[in-house]
DNA sequence: CACTGCATGTAACCTGTTACATGATTTC
DNA sequence: GAAATCATGTAACAGGTTACATGCAGTG
């Protein structure tokens, strides 16, 4: 049910349905991607549900849009899964299971050339983050410290993407030199 | 299709569904949880398409067991997901989602509850893998350099493991403090 | 005889992805 | 007039969870 309150958090701002997918894409994509279709869907079942209300708008630019608030109802739910404490799933990353049956691919160059490119992608998505951080810096006056709070939380999460992928980085790029001096010896 | 592939590389030793309920349970769950119900429906569907083969075989206590073995060409598609290269899909952490939002929770003794509860929960999931390697260390012998090939690729993932709860538990504690601090000033 | 562990499964449901359909407005 | 962007949706499918059903064998 992440979503449902992904959605009634960002709500916290009226938005159409198009709104929240360029928000999901630009903020949310690194710890909750969704598509479209999905967003459509489920904003329709809050509205049934009373979390959510909308109504029609012009558009700029295209056809009408639909903008979603969410209502007293909704804000208490946000407020009851964030007082509920962390929600902590489970994880599922299909490159720590093909890490584990390494072994099945006998060739050492194959094995090496996994580890170098998870090396790569993590360092790739680390210095994007990083990027991220230095906007926000320069946007926000009184960065790191002493920020609004909303801004302050933002930036705790922005921090977590930053170290999970260093240390995800590190730790293929140690795997590698063990894989590597192993031959070499 | 990760869990097919899952499948495949714990069938590389014979098992029946239930022994391979246990084995996710123990060694995959961090990375790769499954339902026994899940594993059942999908050993059916992998043994349709050829990639695994099964017999009846007695139980020593219980129901008649069915054994699943890897065929050949199971074998192929196991290779041929591994020679792809790392498969990193998305993360969906519900927590971090979470986090994003907690300035709705307004009161910050709540706000510091939560940090303190992720710090609790992923400083206990540290401890528990750091002392599954040491019970690693003590069977082993030659650890933790020299092992045989495929228990140096367990290693490689229970060391992730490790220091990804590490990362996390550390970000907790310094949002937690960050916050503190914001108070008592 | 009740309980626990072994062992296999079905059915209903929920969530998320992919492909497709529709149509308006602005830009080249 | 074609392409890009805005904007909303439907349908089919895939993957995962939960609840339930069945039945054997050993233990207290």
């Amino acid at each position: 049910m992440s979503l449902d309150h992904l959605l009634l958090g960002a709500l916290r701002e009226p938005a159409s349905g198009y709104d929240l997918k360029a928000q999901f894409d630009a903020a949310f994509r690194y710890f909750w991607p969704a598509e479209l279709s999905q967003i459509y869907r489920t904003l329709r079942r809050l509205e049934d549900e009373g979390l959510l209300a909308s109504r029609a708008a012009p558009s700029e630019k295209g056809p009408e849009r639909r903008v979603y608030r969410i209502t007293k109802r909704g804000r208490t739910a946000l407020r009851r899964w964030l007082a509920a404490g962390p929600s902590v799933g489970d994880d599922r990353h299909a490159y720590v299971a093909q890490a584990f049956f390494l072994d099945e691919l006998a060739n050492p160059d194959a094995q090496e050339d996994f580890f170098r490119a998870l090396h790569d992608e993590f360092t790739a998505r680390h210095a994007a983050l990083e990027a991220t951080a230095k906007e926000w810096a320069a946007e926000d006056a009184g960065y790191p410290d002493r920020l609004p709070e909303a801004e302050r939380f933002r930036q705790f999460t922005l921090e977590l993407g930053i170290a999970k992928t260093e240390t995800i980085a590190r730790w293929a790029a140690s795997c590698l030199d063990r894989l590597t001096a192993g031959r070499t010896k």
